[in-house]
Formats: C-alpha cells, structure tokens, sequence
DNA sequence: TTGACAGGTAGGCAGCCTCCTACGTATCTT
DNA sequence: AAGATACGTAGGAGGCTGCCTACCTGTCAA
C-alpha cells in the first residue's frame, strides 16, 4: 500500500519496539528515553532515526532538547495489512467453535 | 507476551510477506510458493524456515510434497500487541474531529 | 531398481545492522 | 564569553542476513 511498508522493519527490533512503548504514555526527550536502555545514548539516537525514517515517530524541538512523538499513521496501516489475516484467523476460530459443537452432541 | 515475537523480524522480509500472502489463498506446496519469486527455490525454502520458526506457518507431508500452510496465532498476537497503539491513534482521530468541529463555529 | 522429482541442508560470500567511542553543533547558564 | 548540557553524526568492528550453487534424502513412476 504505503511507499514505506518498512514499518516491520523498523519494529522487528526490540530496542525500538520498547521506545514507542515508551512513547505510549507521551512525548518524551531522547535523555529521557536512553535512560531505560543499557546501550549508549548515541545508539538509541540511531534507533531513533530508523523509528523516525519509518514515520513512527516525530521530533519536536524544544531548547536544547528534542521531543519525540509516536506517530499514528504507520501503525494505523499495519492494522490494516493484518485485516486479511483476521478474518483468516477468525475463520479458525469458527472451525474450532463448530468442532466442540458437533463434540456435544 | 509470547516467547517468539519474532514474528517482526520474520515479517520484516518483503520476500516473507509475500508468502504469507500468497499462503491466504490457501495452503501450497513449496514449488507453487517459488514460482512466484525470481529466486532460487532454495532460499524460498530457507525463508519458509524462518517463517516456520516463527510459527507463522506450519507444514504438511503428502507423498514428497511439504503443504505449507499460515497459523493464525502469531497472527492473533501481533494484532494484540498493536491493541494499545490502536487506541493511541484513535484517539489522533478524535483529537482531530473536535479541532474540524472547533472551525465549524 | 533406476531415474526423476520435491524439497531441505551445507558452505561461502557480500552487504547490512547494531553497537561502540570520538567528535561536532546548538542551546542554556553564569 | 566560557563551560555545561542535549543531541546528532562519523567511522569502524563484529555479527547477522540473504542470496547463491552444490549436494543429500525421501518419494513416486516405469
């Protein structure tokens, strides 16, 4: 769909997954965020950028220090990549409510 | 969550997604799966690897054929996992609508 | 049983990812 | 103006990925 569909590739790290959980509860600073991680702040700095690449997240300035922001859009269409899958994954469970079914007889 | 979600990574291949795909219309042998791909069959074989260890799909022994065919939960996770993320942006949406209601006055 | 077919595995190579430290830049404080 | 703070970027090392060709195993057909 989108140009950028590299939003699986820019969850399929752990470290980024963890900073847009982090950025669930708001906007928070980058010293902020590398204060969760035993890693260097640079390199949260990097996964930062692939995050922002992605269009994950957004950085707003504020002095000296830049707040991010998780972003709405990219996750909105993974939700709707996996769409298909539900009503596959549905149709599963349909299988499986009939199987018991027929079991009670 | 669950141990492996690694479902990202393995879904962060281009090449991966489009056997997931494919494997909606219903299970497939290996061979049907790499004709759709300008690869070698063996590295289709190698992805389907990674998608089994991911329990993304599962396979099928019939004579010397190996059916592959997409399981639904790691599937039903992923769209578990994107549960909070959803009401995020939702909540974008409801942000927006009052700011448009806002102008309307 | 011998050959053809379906598909996994081994081994190797090239490119990418992730981490680090060192350094550069902009902003705030004094 | 000088130092401290917040952050990005450069460059490099090591490990992982993704692709290939060659080869192996198991099954079917003649």
């Amino acid at each position: 769909m989108s140009a950028d569909l590299d939003v699986f590739a820019a969850l399929a790290s752990p470290v980024r997954r963890e900073l847009t959980a982090l950025l669930l509860d708001g906007p928070r600073p980058v010293n902020d965020l590398a204060s969760h991680f035993t890693m260097s702040r640079p390199s949260v700095s990097e996964h930062l950028k692939v995050l922002r690449d992605a269009g994950l997240v957004s950085e707003q300035r504020n002095g000296r220090q830049r707040i991010y922001q998780l972003e709405a859009a990219p996750l909105r269409e993974l939700s709707e990549w996996l769409h298909p899958y539900e009503r596959f994954w549905l149709e599963k469970l349909a299988n499986l409510r009939t199987l018991l079914d027929e079991e009670d007889l």
